[in-house]
DNA sequence: AGCACGATTAACT
DNA sequence: GTTAATCGTGCTC
C-alpha cells in the first residue's frame, strides 16, 4: 500500500527518521524495482543555507513548494539526478533527500542499468538509487500518493530510534555554519546499503 | 552572453 | 587523498 498523504505532512526532519524502514518502488515496463529506505537528510525551508529553497522560489525549486508527497528530482555535477519527497504543508519548502537503498526487488533489472560487483552496492548513494531505478528528470513533480504513478513509497519495518544514527548532512562544501553541521541526515546503524 | 559552482561518482596517485 | 567528468541553474555584466 502506498503511504497516505498525511505521512508526508509530517515535520521535515521526523519524516527523514519515519521513512528509514519503508520500501521506494519503482514501476519500470511492468515490473518492480525496490529497495528499503536506509539513510536520508532533511534540508528544511528558506532558512535552512543549505536547502535549494533558500534563494526563494525559482523554475527549479518551485516542486519543494507544492504538496507534500510530491516527488522532487534535481539534476546536479552535469551528470546525476537526486531524488526527493517533499514534507510539511504547501508552501513551505521542505523535502527529504533518499540517499541509499537496500535492494529489495528487481535486482536484475537493476544490474542492466549500473551493473556492479556485489548488489548491495546498486542503490549505495543518491545517484546510484536514481540510476539503478530509472529516476530522471521525467518523475520530477510526481506525486507519490497517486494511484496510476510509477513511483510510490510502502510502509516496512518501523526502524526503533537507538537504531537510528545521526551526522551532518553531506556534501555542502560552501555552506557556512550552522547549517554546514546541522545533524540532519539519519541511518539504519549497522546497515550495509547505507552510503560511505 | 558569460561565468562559477554544485545535496556525486569513479578513476586516478 | 586528489581530480576529471559534464551541464543546468542562478547571478552578473
Amino acid at each position: 500500500m502506498r503511504l497516505h498523504r498525511s505521512f508526508y505532512t509530517q515535520p521535515t526532519r521526523q519524516l527523514a527518521q519515519a521513512l528509514l524502514g519503508c520500501r521506494l518502488v519503482r514501476r519500470w515496463q511492468g515490473q518492480r524495482l525496490s529497495g528499503r529506505i536506509v539513510e536520508t537528510e532533511a534540508y528544511l525551508g528558506e532558512t535552512d543555507l543549505a536547502c535549494h529553497a533558500h534563494v526563494g522560489r525559482t523554475p527549479r525549486n518551485a516542486v519543494m513548494y507544492g504538496k507534500p508527497g510530491l516527488a522532487y528530482v534535481y539534476f546536479t555535477y552535469g551528470m546525476h539526478w537526486m531524488l526527493n519527497v517533499v514534507s510539511e504543508a504547501e508552501d513551505f519548502p521542505a523535502a527529504v533527500l533518499i540517499r541509499a537503498l537496500e535492494p529489495l526487488e528487481g535486482l536484475e533489472l537493476m544490474q542492466q542499468h549500473r551493473p556492479v560487483p556485489h548488489s548491495i552496492e546498486l542503490c549505495r548513494g543518491p545517484a546510484k538509487l536514481t540510476q539503478a531505478l530509472r529516476i530522471d528528470r521525467t518523475l520530477n513533480g510526481v506525486d507519490l500518493c497517486n494511484r496510476q504513478g510509477e513511483l510510490w513509497i510502502e510502509a516496512g519495518e518501523p526502524v526503533p530510534t537507538r537504531s537510528v544514527g545521526r551526522g551532518p548532512r553531506v556534501g555542502l562544501g560552501t555552506t557556512p555554519e550552522p547549517w554546514k553541521s546541522k545533524p540532519w541526515r539519519y541511518w539504519i546503524k549497522h546497515n550495509q546499503g547505507v552510503s560511505k
